[in-house]
DNA sequence: GTTAGCACTCTGCTTTATAGAGTGCTAATA
DNA sequence: TATTAGCACTCTATAAAGCAGAGTGCTAAC
């Protein structure tokens, strides 16, 4: 048994390791050897499981809290737990049901976050997270500029059916309303139905050939839309709900940790940051205790999804609760979560 | 002694229930006769302030936790207090600068608000909140309608030079740009520069008018405009800062309350409501404890302005913190950056 | 009216005792 | 050789007891 220690884990191992992180997840105690010997699944006296807990705990994937304390699931643990062990749970009907009637209802692009994230945290009565669609992303519609007073214009930026974006820039001299009108109109006609990237990307290159032509209409032209597409900064770029779920947990009723909790989702940006990583990789990806890299979610773990407009990634949405959490329902909820709000948002299958 | 009770105190005993509450706010524990003693001000015996205290008790202004604990006040107490005793302090320089550059800084509305909820958070260390302008008090102008598809028009609502709002509405039949443009040509001349409240009274009177006569263009454009100035309900009303910062308060610690308390936060709109009391008050409001009758607040103290923009008031800013804080400091703290908030508010203050 | 003195009460902390849970090790068993 | 029963041991959690300290209310003296 002593010469085992390190190799790979043999089929009873495994099947004990499942049955004690399932069993420490619904009951939130250290489990001893005693209960896991009443498991029909396992069929093996306390003093054997006692022998196999010793060799997990040697390869780090549970730990004791104290002597006579049973134990509990380490990082490496869960992990090993959700990547090989876990055996998903259909979703039941009626959440299906409601997860399906509240994203399909007539919303326009904030109000479907909107409800998918309360879906996320009263479904699971934890915190749910989404980031608004990449901007980047979707498509130029129309666009519009107003003349306020002198230098300013407020921009209307229509990106697709339901989206409006609006902001005011400073210009470098003042413009008449029909030059604003032709500006507009020209940029319209060039670029509407391209990607807002694509249109950036072009307007550079047309900055460039106008400055060497010295047409200074064409300058005002491209200089104006580079102005209307520079990001904002402060946009708020997710929608958390939920989060005072979260005290609940009786793993996270320090106050000092809920504090720096709390002042992780009042910032914002960390979260963000933390989520757009996942935008490369498609499907459901979790974060563990610590390996989120985040201190304040050192004792959270994060269900995450992208989701996608008509087959291109956009955003991504997450559920956050203690390491601790019914994995089994939370990912495939996360998962249909992200596939209808995707569904949701996109315009080709919105009425028209 | 005994005749006494019930009767207005005297002046001593003013003093001494001052002296109390300034060593409680300043200590926060339950102040005994002994420390009370050593007050100059006061120069008794402990047992002559264990007499009077006695009285204070009676007639509820302060109260003992058990036996040998010392006094803490009531909420009746902390009334007397700030509404006579209190002596405010004048703000430091370094504050007052602070608040005056920061809010003097080139701001459009939202950032100005966003800017005094943080100030307000940030040097009380508490939290703040501030509404936002009521719609019906800022004036119109100018409106703009941009036809999207079908019936649906995006209408562009420009109440002042720093404001702008957008919302989509839908028409009861499909409207051609240049009609559109005729009818915001219209709303303009006429409306433009009264108030959002006014206009939509006019409106109204109007639609009778029209209907009355058969009028068809003059029903589209009051209807039209009808629906651009009906209120949107989801909006965001007010801007909270600094929620986490409550968590460091050892009277709040209990996990239960913390909760109550940041569900009222999310929640919005009973603090909007309980805000919304203060409009008609001119100056400083102070709610202690069970005042606000809102029960997540039981253990907080509010204090309110009003803020007024070019003397007509508009909106309310608050700080919110536990019953025991510094009122003498918050006071002229909350009463100054509401004053501020207003003139960087007030579009004639504004470079053009 | 004010004050010193004193018995009394209540908290908060430390100490001690006890029951219970769970372990690791050893020796017996299949 | 793998499994199991048995047992001494460790650690926690809880309650009970003891004790110092803070503060009070009352009485009697000033």
């Amino acid at each position: 048994m002593v010469e085992k220690k390190g190799q790979a884990l043999n089929e009873r191992s495994l099947l004990l390791l499942k049955s004690l992180i399932e069993r420490y997840i619904h009951d939130g105690q250290p489990v001893g050897s005693r209960v896991l010997s009443k498991d029909p699944a396992l069929n093996l006296s306390p003093a054997t499981i006692r022998n196999v807990m010793a060799d997990l705990e040697d390869l780090g994937l549970i730990h004791s809290p104290h002597t006579s304390a049973g134990r509990v699931p380490t990082v490496s643990g869960y992990r090993l737990f959700v990547d090989s062990l876990l055996t998903v749970k259909p979703l039941e009907i009626s959440e299906l049901n409601l997860i399906q009637s509240s994203l399909v209802a007539k919303h326009d692009i904030n109000q479907s976050i909107g409800v998918a994230s309360k879906l996320l945290s009263d479904l699971t009565r934890m915190t749910g997270v989404v980031t608004l669609p990449k901007r980047e992303l979707v498509s130029l519609r129309h666009i519009e500029f107003l003349p306020l007073s002198n230098t300013r214009v407020l921009v209307i930026l229509v990106t697709n059916e339901q989206e409006v974006h609006n902001k005011i820039i400073h210009t470098s001299r003042e413009f008449s309303p029909s030059e604003l009108q032709q500006i507009s109109n020209y940029i319209n006609t060039m670029y509407s139905g391209r990607s807002l990237a694509a249109v950036k990307k072009a307007v550079i290159e047309e900055l460039k050939v106008a400055q060497e032509r010295m047409n200074q209409a064409m300058l005002d032209v491209v200089q104006m839309a580079k102005l209307a597409l520079d990001q904002d900064e402060n946009s708020e770029d997710c929608v958390i709900s939920g989060e005072t779920n979260l005290m609940g947990f009786s793993e996270l009723s320090d106050i000092d940790r809920l504090k720096q909790l709390f002042d992780a989702f009042s910032q914002k940006h960390n979260v963000i940051h933390l989520l757009d990583q996942c935008l490369n990789a498609e499907g459901v990806q979790i974060f563990i205790g610590e390996e989120s890299g985040y201190q304040p979610f050192n004792h959270c773990s994060l269900v995450t999804s992208s989701y996608s407009i008509d087959d291109e990634v956009v955003g991504v949405l997450a559920v956050i609760g203690p390491t601790r959490m019914a994995y089994e329902k939370v990912i495939p909820f996360v998962e249909l979560t992200a596939k209808l709000l995707g569904a949701a948002l996109n315009p080709k299958t919105l009425a028209p």
